[in-house]
RNA sequence: CGGGAUGUAGCCUAGUGGCUAAGGCGCCUGCUUUGGGAGCAGGAGACCGGAGGUUCGAAUCCUCUCAUCCCGACCA
């Protein structure tokens, strides 16, 4: 028999980490906390990069790329950012079988690295801004580790960007944090709250750091990328300075944004089930998985009238047709519904008859008979309806989820209780955050767009002072 | 970095001092099958995570060590 998948009311470290091996995303390689990430898994980043890399280069932004190895007194320059970031570097000290003058840090991201190189291309305002993006792995000494979600090394792209202004950068941040959120519910069928970080949360050097969260099917958060507002702390590290129209000399705005193979992650805690893999067909490597169903006298028909319906599909889809003979055909059903492609077809002898194909929904496993000739146009709209739904679903479930609360007693019980999201009135105080963390183990996710005027005439839920923000509280990955 | 758990064939597991380490899945060969994870027959595959020790004898007991997973403190 095929692996078990555990159940997510049994256990859903286990079923998420089970979804990941069994479905051949990943796998863990030798080194703790590293994985490798296997063409099932690696098919859907390539679908997301390029996607990303579309909206990217439609808002003006360049790739490029930028050295793996950081001389450690960079990372020094900025004083949050060294904080922030140091415990979790590796650091390379030997090289060539000499131990190196100046210790080399493998990059836990470039900021640093950026920056030293924008104050050699920027003198004047007439080189601003400066819009680059990178597609690179970089690596976090993690204490602990999940497939996909936190690992030593991932994948991800950073954009950097350098403004003549704060409000252009400004700007600039709030654009990219659109891309992502957009990217999101579009591809990934994804709904996302967007807002700002607090204090405590948000990226070590950053001004402000604005992100995307998203609710996994445990209730839990997961922030899907992050959107920095640097303002000038960079430039000053690194001198980065342009001169003005008017003649004068200023130093540059900064902003910084990423999503990474944590992507991926979210992708699975979304959507999946205890069947396997559900992937959004906009992401998913696959679109259709066509069975055959055939016995021996009529093998040959058979796998000629799913064969021409393959023929007829592969322009327009990303199709397959499994015509192996050994495995039955429950065997493939299961298989599929494993690998998360979003559109079986099962086609035998009784539909050749009719001629007619059997279409089947991954996310509901509802079967669909429809005549072969309708069948192309049938998919298109499937595929779309599979994708509407995945966010429907995932949007009601996080609606369903998400309370308003008032009362601190209340606040603790929620998160004794299932979870969830709660939306809270919040002073802005770093103490009364802090204890909330404490006494629930939830934290300030993101400070809502979209509602901060509510908190008008509210008071704090720890504190009673009159409330300044709307925050959603949760517990996160 | 603390707490817990686990390392026996590709995977899952049995074996808790005594013959040649057992079974299921998977894999290979052949036949038969195929509308929800098929059947039969045959076959390959393990220095039992590593090192040291106790013993006539160790997968099994002891010590050390390594690795991984899970739960907490820290984080895309």
């Amino acid at each position: 028999m095929a692996e078990r998948i555990t159940p997510r009311s049994e256990n859903y470290s286990d079923w998420y980490v089970d979804i990941v091996l069994n479905a051949q995303l990943a796998d863990y390689s030798p080194v703790k906390g590293t994985m490798v990430i296997r063409p099932r898994g690696y098919a859907i980043w390539e679908r997301m990069q390029s996607a990303l890399d579309t909206m990217f280069k439609e808002t003006g932004h360049q790739n490029a790329y930028f050295p793996l190895l950081i001389p450690e007194s960079f990372l020094k320059k900025e004083a949050e950012h060294v904080e922030g970031f140091a415990p979790e570097c590796a650091v390379v000290t030997h090289g060539g079988g000499e131990e190196l003058e100046e210790p080399l840090v493998i990059r836990p991201t470039s900021e640093t690295i950026i920056w030293s190189m924008y104050r050699k291309w920027i003198q004047s305002y007439r080189d601003l801004p400066l819009l680059i993006n990178q597609w690179a792995n970089v690596m976090r000494w993690e204490k602990r580790t999940r497939l996909f979600l936190r690992t030593t090394e991932f994948l991800w792209q950073e954009g950097h960007t350098a403004h003549a202004s704060a409000e252009e950068a400004r700007e600039e941040t709030l654009r990219m944090l659109d891309v992502y959120r957009c990217f999101a519910e579009e591809h990934m069928a994804l709904p996302v709250l967007t807002g700002i970080k607090s204090e405590a949360e948000k990226f070590a050097g950053a001004v402000d750091t604005y992100a995307i969260e998203a609710m996994m099917q445990d209730k839990k958060a997961l922030q899907a990328g992050t959107s920095h507002f640097l303002g000038q702390n960079f430039a000053r590290a690194f001198d980065v300075t342009f001169q003005t129209a008017d003649g004068a000399l200023d130093h540059v705005w900064a902003t910084s944004w990423g999503v990474s193979t944590r992507l991926i992650g979210a992708l699975i805690m979304a959507h999946s089930d205890d069947r396997g893999l559900v992937l959004p067909p906009k992401l998913a490597p696959t679109e259709v998985a066509i069975v055959p169903i055939f016995k021996n006298q009529n093998r040959t028909e058979v796998l000629g009238y799913a064969d021409r319906l393959h023929q007829t599909l592969k322009g327009s889809y990303r199709v397959v047709l499994d015509a192996d003979e050994n495995n039955s055909p429950g065997w493939k059903f299961s298989q599929w519904e494993l690998f998360g492609v979003p559109i079986r077809i099962e086609c035998g002898p009784r539909d050749m008859q009719n001629n007619q194909v059997v279409l089947v929904r991954r996310d509901t496993g509802e079967k669909l008979p429809v005549a072969a000739g309708a069948a192309p146009q049938r998919i298109a709209e499937l595929l779309q309806q599979i994708q509407q739904a995945l966010y429907d679903r995932a949007h009601a479930f996080r609606q369903a989820n998400t309370r308003d609360i008032d009362n601190y007693d209340d606040l603790v019980a929620f998160f004794e209780g299932d979870g969830g999201f709660a939306r809270v009135a919040w002073s802005g105080s770093p103490e009364a955050e802090a204890r909330i963390k404490d006494d629930t183990k939830a934290t300030i996710r993101v400070l809502p767009f979209g509602n901060q005027e509510q908190a008008a005439g509210k008071r704090c839920i720890v504190t009673g002072e009159p409330a300044r923000h709307v925050a959603i509280l949760a517990r996160s990955y």
